[in-house]
Order: structure tokens, then sequence, then C-alpha cells
DNA sequence: CGGCAAGTTGAACCGCCTCAATGACGGTGG
DNA sequence: CCACCGTCATTGAGGCGGTTCAACTTGCCG
């Protein structure tokens, strides 16, 4: 339990001090963990009856598939993440969810979840704030996706997860492991895998991020982030990444 | 009052059965309306102590900035539709909102919002769910931008609307008033509005839809609805686009 | 009538896709 | 130990969708 905890623990502290009552509360909710193989799509969409996970360990992909085939990824899990939240309160699903490496989870009763946060409505803002934050990264992926280029696109994500990651301390924010394929970029960021490839290349080349046997290196982020024009408001108040308005004290 | 509580109120009866006395008390939460003008900008990103409104009348954007000068439209918000319920939580927006057209808002104290759902909570479980929809709108959006082309874009958002709209009384789904110029529905649609003014041609060509003098006329539902691969099951699960996995009774 | 915003059209360009191979690596079985 | 295979990464050539730049038109309002 310990990697796991921390992770949900570490990310939860972050966005709100809660107390260790409150932590342990959260943790004795979960049902025990289960392990699933990679390529596991355990959350489908459009079948009602869904439940919810937290992420403990590996990475996992939430996504639509479409009619001709085709794929969109919406977003990464990664360890403390919740997974399938608003399936539950939408009782049907609106997307999936599958394991990209072989992962560890643990279900959520969700009915339960309810009732602690009567008892302590701060974990339930702790809660709140955590999904709040997961949809400002979908909004913000969907801003990638409408407006900035392959390359802009591709350094963003890779900000973003090295920035994740390290908040709940799997890696730092400029070298992490990152087991994800060309296959999967690709349908992440909305071009073709031959694309990710020289887009890659040419990231590299320009020393700015490497990305080498589910390996990421960032070699320069200060050039990484306005080549992307990173702003990560949107994940975290106090990151590096962060230039303006400085109105919050 | 009356156009109003029917927006919202037709909108959560349609997710979640309410009693009268739990819509009197969302009713009677309300603070008194406010009017402004078309391009107000009344929600703004980054800044923090920002509040909580439920669109009246009119339309509105919600939308990011980027740094070069250009904008991505994340939602269209209709009369019924909340705003900035996340940039509550979060303590500081991550996306602005602007008036489209002149609008009426009335303020959610959120607060005491969250204090009726204690005392309500299938109120807080019917406003939770309008929140999960209109995420779920979002998602389908970004499947939309990554991986849809213009047609089926535009296509997919203009059923998507009428929809909406068919839902809180204003309109039909195949007729409607759409009073977005082709700037802003580029800035929706992640294209130029040049490229936008081509799309709509073709789609007028082809006899499935019309945009004209701020108004769609849809010609063939079906048609439109299969160029577009359109499936409404994330709006609605009684949608007449729905056609797939009956397994919902 | 003049002025401005929005819509419309054309021509040239480019970012990304498609199709098609080839290369690198690890695993597996003969 | 090596031949074979599958998966993933890499590269090239050509084409298309959407952009860019630059008019021109239409409609509305003063």
């Amino acid at each position: 339990m310990a990697l796991v905890d921390d992770a949900l623990t570490q990310k939860l502290s972050h966005f709100y001090p809660l107390e260790r009552e409150e932590i342990d509360a959260l943790i004795r909710l979960r049902r025990p963990s289960r392990r699933m193989a990679a390529e596991t799509e355990f959350i489908q969409e459009r079948q009602s009856g869904q439940r919810a996970f937290i992420l403990e360990e590996g990475w996992a992909s939430a996504y639509k598939m479409l009619p001709q085939g085709g794929r969109q990824i919406i977003n990464f899990a990664i360890p403390g993440d919740f997974m399938g939240l608003r399936s539950v309160l939408l009782r049907t699903a609106d997307h999936s969810f599958a394991a990209v490496t072989p992962i560890v989870v643990s279900e959520i009763p969700t009915a339960e979840l309810l009732d602690s946060f009567r008892a302590m409505p701060r974990l339930g803002a702790a809660v709140l704030c955590a999904a709040s934050r997961e949809e400002a990264i979908v909004v913000e992926h969907l801003v990638s996706l409408g407006r900035r280029t392959a390359l802009q696109r591709t350094a963003h994500l890779l900000i973003e997860l090295g920035l994740r990651l390290e908040l709940v301390g799997l890696g730092s924010a400029t070298a992490y492991a990152f087991p994800v394929n060309q296959y999967l970029l690709a349908d992440a960021l909305g071009l073709t895998s031959i694309h990710v490839n020289r887009v890659l290349r040419t990231l590299r080349e320009r020393r700015l991020v490497t990305l080498r046997h589910g390996y990421v290196t960032i070699h320069d982020a200060d050039s990484l982030a306005e080549l992307a024009h990173y702003h990560g408001g949107y994940l975290n108040q106090n990151s590096r990444y962060n230039r303006h308005s400085p109105d919050e004290a």
C-alpha cells in the first residue's frame, strides 16, 4: 500500500490540506486491489452499471473509439488518478478505459464514498478538486488539438506528464518512464504514428526532448515550454512553469 | 422567470426526476439576474475568486486564448447551463467565459448551493449529473478536433446544438436560432473562418444543413448524422440518434 | 450615401496523411 | 546458435485537407 497511498495522498495534499483521519478514511474505503494485464479494457463506453477505480500502479488511457476504427485518447491516467467517477454519475460511461501497461487498481464503492463526504466535507472537497483538475487537463488537451501544431502539441503533452508524475513521486518533471508507444501517442495527439515519429525526431534534433526506450528526457525545459506555449496554471498553481499573473499569494 | 426556470428545470428533470420543492429550492437560491452586453467577458482565466452562474437567456462561450492571439472555444453555453462551477472548486478559473449575444445570468452562491445539497441530496445528484453531461460534451468535442474532418466536425456540432436546444425548449433539433458568426464557429471547430465558410457551403450544396442569417435548418438529419458519425449517447440516453446498444430499459 | 462587419471566393502554399518499404530488437523454436 | 517472426521505429515519395493572403461582395446602420 505504501507506493499507492503515496500517489493519491501526495496528489490530494497538494490541492487541499487533509487531516490524517481524512486520508485514512479514503484509504479504508478502497476495495482490495486488483491486477490487470496490459490492454485490458476495464470500463466500456456506453455500458451502464460501471464502477469507479483508483489507479495504483501502471498507466491507463481514457479513450473513445470511432466507427471507422480510429481512436482518440482523451487522457492518460497515472497512479493516483480516479477513473470512471463520471460514468457512475451519468449511469452509463461516456468513454472507455484500458490498461496501457499491466496495472493495479482498486475499486471505490461510490455509495460509500458519497456517505463519507457527508461525514467529512473536506475530503469531498479534495476529491472534487482532483476531479476538476482532471477536467482542466482534458480542456487543455482540447486546446492542443484545436490550435497547436503537432510539434507544440507533443511538447505540451510531454511537459504536462512530467509535472503530473513528479507530483505523485514517479520520476522528475524532466526525466521519467513513459511506457507509451508511438501508435498510442498518435491516438492521443490526433496524429499518425508516422508523423509522431518525425515530430519526435525533430524534438530530439533540436535538443529539446528525447523519447527512447520508454523513457523521456527533457534536455531544455525552458525552450520546450516556450515552443509549446506551456502555461501550467491548469495543473498546479505553484508550478515552475508559471511566469505570469502572480495575483495569487 | 418563466423562460429560464423552464430551461434549467427542463434540463434537470430530463436527467433526474425532481420534486417540486427541490426545484423551488434551486430557484430560490439564485441571486437576482443580471444583464450583460454581447462580448462581455465575465469569467477570466487564471483569475481567482471567480463565481458561478446559470445562463438564463442568450448564448455564451467558454474559451481559452493562446499567446499568439488565437482562441479555442471549448463549448457553447445555452440557457440552463452552468458556467464556472469548476472555477469555484479550483479556486482559479482554468478558462474564460464571454457573452456571445446579450445575455441574462444569475449568480449561484456556491456555499449555499453546497449547503442545500446536504439538505437535498437528490438535488445535488441532479446538478452533478448536469455538470457531468457538460464534461461529456467537452470530451466529444475533443474527439471531433482530434479525429474528425472539418465537415464531420461541423455537422457534429450542429446536430449536438439542435438536440441541446430542443431539450430546453428553444427550437427543435432540426431548426433553431444560432447567433454565432463564422469567426466564432471557426474558433470552436479549430478551423479558419474561411474554411468554415467553404464547409458550410458544401453542407448546403449537399442539402444536409443550411446556416444562414443566424438560423440553422437541418434538411436531412439522417444523412447528416451518418456523415458526422453522430452518436448522441453522451447527451441523452433517449435521443432519436441512438441506434445501438439498447441495454438500458 | 458612406462605412463597417460579416460572408464569399480564388490561388498558392504547407502541414500532415497515405501508401509503401526498410530497419532494429527481442522472443521463440528448430 | 541461428533462422524466423512479430512488434515497434524509421524513412521516402506523393497527395490532400486546410491555411494564408488577398481581394471582392453583401447587408446593415447611421
